[in-house]
Formats: C-alpha cells, structure tokens, sequence
RNA sequence: GGACAGGUGGCCGAGUGGUUGAAGGCACCGGUCUCGAAAACCGGCAUACCGGUGAACCCGGUAUCGAGAGUUCGAAUCUCUCCCUGUCCGCCA
C-alpha cells in the first residue's frame, strides 16, 4: 500500500511507477479518482470537525447551565441539528474514506530503479551456478517418480483432486529430508529463528502481506469462518510482528518455517500442469526478514545467497533471474528467482522467489520499528524468499541426478537426512 | 460448546454520564544535588488526521479507554453485537 501523500504530493512517481509495471492504462482513471476522493476526503473532514467543535462547545454550555439548575433547552435543541448534520457528514466521509483506500490496497508497489523496465522478455539473468546437462536420455520425473513407487499422481487426484500429490515410501522421506536439512541450514548456518506456524490465517493478515483484496479467487477460503488456507508461510511469518514496534535493536528480525501451501492456480488452469510442475498443495521452507529500510537492498542480496545455499548443496545447477518491473509480483519492489534446470522437461523450474517489498507490506500490516536514536517510529522494510519449494526441487533432483540405469542420486548433504545415497 | 470474570496510555492501575486525553505508580528523557553513582527533589513524557503559506518548530481543531453500532445536548462510564483473554465444566487429538 501507498502512503496517501504519495497521492497527493508525488503522483507523478506513482504514475511512473504504474507505467514502468506496464498496468498504467489501467489504473489511471483509479489513480485520477483517488485524487479526487483525497481532496474530497479533507473538505469533508474540516466541514465536520468544524461542526464537532461547535457541538462540544454547546454541550459544554449545556452542562454548565443544568449545574446551575437553569434550562438549556435552546442550546440543547442547537446541539440535536449539528448532530445531524455530523451523522450525515460522517457518513459521506466513511464512504469516501472506504473507496479511497480500497483503491490504494489495489494499486501494486513501486519496483526499484535496478529493475529492468519491460515485461518478461526483459527478465536478467545475474549470475548462475553449475552447468544444466543433456536431457536427451533422461525420463521425466512423474515417469521416474512413478516407476520408483515414491510419487502417487492418481491417488492424490481420487482423495484430493488433480494438482494434489501422494509421496510413498521413500518419497515421502524425501520430503521428510528436505524439511529437515532446509531448516537446519537456514535455523543453524543463517541465523534464522525457526518457527511453526498456522497455516489458517484471518482476513487482516492476508491483508497484510497483500494477497487480498486483489488475489482473492487464487486462495481456498474457509467455509464457515472468514479464514483462509495459507499460500506461503510468508502470510504467519510477515504478520508475526503486524500492529507492532520493533526495537532498532532487534533488526534484522529472521525467521524460517516450513509449512504446506494452498493455491487454487485459479488463472492457470492448464499451464505446466504435468508432474509435480504446478500443484495446488505443496510444501515449502519459506525466509522471511524484518530490516530497517535502509538496509533492505543488501539485506535481499543476503537473503537470495541464503536460498542459493540450497541448490547448491542439492548439487543442482541453478540461475539467479532479476525480474523486469512487468514481471514482478503485486506487493514487491524487487525480486530474484531462482531457477533450477530440469532435463527431463526441458525447462528451468522456479524454485524461490526472492524479494524486497521495501514498506509496501509494513504498511499495509503497520509493522514499525522504534530507531536508536529516539527519533519516530517508522516502518520496516519486509523481505521474503522461498528456502526452497519442494516439488520443483524433488523434480530436479529426479531428473538432473537420474543415472543411466534410471536410479537417481542423492546429493551427500542430503543423503545424510534421507539415511540412503540413491534411490532405485 | 456451557457458565462466570475481564479487556483503560510502554507497563501496572484509578475512574459508572459533563473542564478525563484520562488520577496515582513504574519505566523513560532533561535538570538540581554529587568527585561520580544511587537516593531525593523539579520538570517533561501518546498517536493519527485536518487546518494555520505543502519543511522544522509552534498554534488551533477533531478523533482514539478491544472493534462496531446505538441511547443522549454530551459516553471510558449506559444498551446491543462481535473479537480476544482468564477461570471452571463438558468434549476431544
């Protein structure tokens, strides 16, 4: 969310920044009507405050007089019609007020000036990390998953539905392991406060980090209570400190969790639907920082080399891509995703999503922290990034360490966690 | 799920219709005192919004005592709904 001076002050930058997301033909007729609702919001304002004053003065009046055992009956019947046109004033302004901030919690972050300006096709690559390999000979992972008993696509889909997966047998180690070495690199190596959290939050907290209003049809919602099922632990973990002030002192705040992740896909139907490519329900070890803003961009490069740690001990070759501004999420201002190259599909997998959302989320959930220096206290900057998403990875690691015989091989950090060294 | 009891400023805690934005205490900040510290004493100490020339300081106003709605000339104080916390009972992994 915008601080509403962004409006008022500096709708330039934000129209700007609008253009540079490419979604500035879209929302300019939004951005013109908040100007005009700001504007109306104060004369509002100053009309019924002014009437607010006048009452209290009579009322004040009105007390002196019964004190006094005298009548007020005037003052009072004065005091009755000011009321009523403060009933009917406030009423207009809880109605400007509301549509004006129904649009800023619509309107998408502002993406920093290192971000490339452009849609998708204007993604970078920064750096990356170990070499893809031929996939000419190597099965894909619902095949291999399937021939070695661990992934039960058809079974996930009778209990569940489609996008929803059973992992057997060693599979499901796998999944055990993952978890396990991923939150011991991140808890013990990283210095993150490891945490386990609900995985059914309130409508404020998704709020908070943004996924609603805007996403509302992507998130499986609760039936009879005004909850929904969690589509990162981005959503427990950003909202831990929501309605807070933090010390300078404890910042940067870190922590990690593992929790699964529900997601409907509802616009997706029907892209990269295959194997364990694009799931409704998944499990994933999320980082999530808290940082003063001055520090967000270095503390992002951190984070990110976190997150890489793990490819890195999967043996799993990888690429940094920094996003255009098109390109990046709603709520961020500047994201890196990881990508790890899977043979067997052809394609480089999205595994971690890395990303610096400067004080959009802080305000929207008023997360501050209290500065050293006594000074005011001011909002954070909130960072998050996935420590990896375990689907994409189990896939990778199926079909990047698949050997000729169609075992597979289990990297050495991680065989460790799984008690074998290949499977198959 | 049922029955009680509660939710007041950073913390504790007064306050049942009218100078209460809110007593008192603690904590914190500044000062006096002291070689220094402690103690004592003096003073200060909420936030947001609107306006006063769109900075700072300052001034005026409005709002905020869990949230929302209502009664009233006037609500922390009365009524209703909801949320949360505690205790006991029931149920349960």
């Amino acid at each position: 969310m915008h601080d509403l001076r962004m409006v008022r002050e500096h709708i330039d930058a934000l129209r700007a920044g609008m253009r540079r997301r490419g979604v500035l033909d879209a929302l300019s007729p939004t951005i013109d009507r908040a100007v005009a609702l700001d504007k109306a919001r104060r004369e509002t304002i100053q009309a019924v405050e002014e009437r607010k004053a006048a009452r209290n003065a009579v009322s004040q009046q009105v007390g002196q007089r019964k004190r006094a055992g005298e009548s007020a009956d005037d003052l009072q019947q004065q005091s009755r019609l000011l009321g009523d046109e403060i009933a009917r004033l406030d009423r207009e302004l809880a109605q400007t007020e509301g549509e004006l901030s129904a649009i800023l919690l619509e309107l998408p972050n502002i993406t920093l000036d290192q971000v490339p300006a452009g849609g998708e096709d204007k993604n970078a690559v920064v750096r990356s990390w170990g070499a893809p390999r031929d996939g000419a000979r190597v099965q894909p992972h619902w095949e291999i998953g399937a021939k070695l008993g661990i992934i039960d696509f058809e079974r996930g889909a009778k209990i569940s539905g489609s996008g929803f997966i059973v992992f057997r047998e060693m599979g499901a180690r796998l999944v055990r392991a993952l978890m396990n070495l991923m939150l011991d690199v991140h808890s013990r190596e990283h210095g993150y406060q490891e945490t386990w959290v609900p995985v059914v939050v309130n409508r404020a907290s998704m709020t908070g980090t943004a996924q609603l209003p805007k996403f509302e049809e992507d998130m499986y919602a609760l039936r009879d209570e005004d909850a929904f099922l969690i589509p990162t632990a981005e959503v427990p973990l950003t909202n831990l400190y929501r309605d807070e002030i933090i010390p300078e002192s404890e910042l940067p705040k870190s922590f990690t969790a593992c929790s699964p992740c529900f997601r409907r896909e509802a616009g997706a139907a029907g892209k990269d639907t295959r194997g364990l490519l694009r799931v409704h329900e998944f499990d994933k070890v999320e980082l999530v920082r808290y940082v003063t803003p001055e520090s967000s961009e270095e503390q992002l490069e951190l984070l990110t080399g976190h997150a890489e740690q793990i490819l890195t001990q999967l043996d799993l070759p990888y690429r940094v891509v920094r996003l255009a501004s098109g390109d990046t999420g709603f709520a961020s201002a500047h994201t890196y995703d990881l990508e790890t190259f899977a043979p067997g599909v052809g394609k480089w997998l999205e595994v971690s999503s890395c990303s610096n959302f400067t004080d959009f989320q802080a305000r929207r959930a008023n997360i501050r922290y209290k500065p050293s220096d006594g000074g005011k206290p001011r909002f954070v900057h909130t960072l998050n990034g996935s420590g990896l998403a375990f689907p994409r990875v189990i896939a990778s690691i199926l079909e990047h360490h698949q050997q000729e015989d169609g075992s597979v091989r289990i990297p050495a950090a991680l065989s460790t966690y799984l008690g074998a060294e290949r499977l198959g």
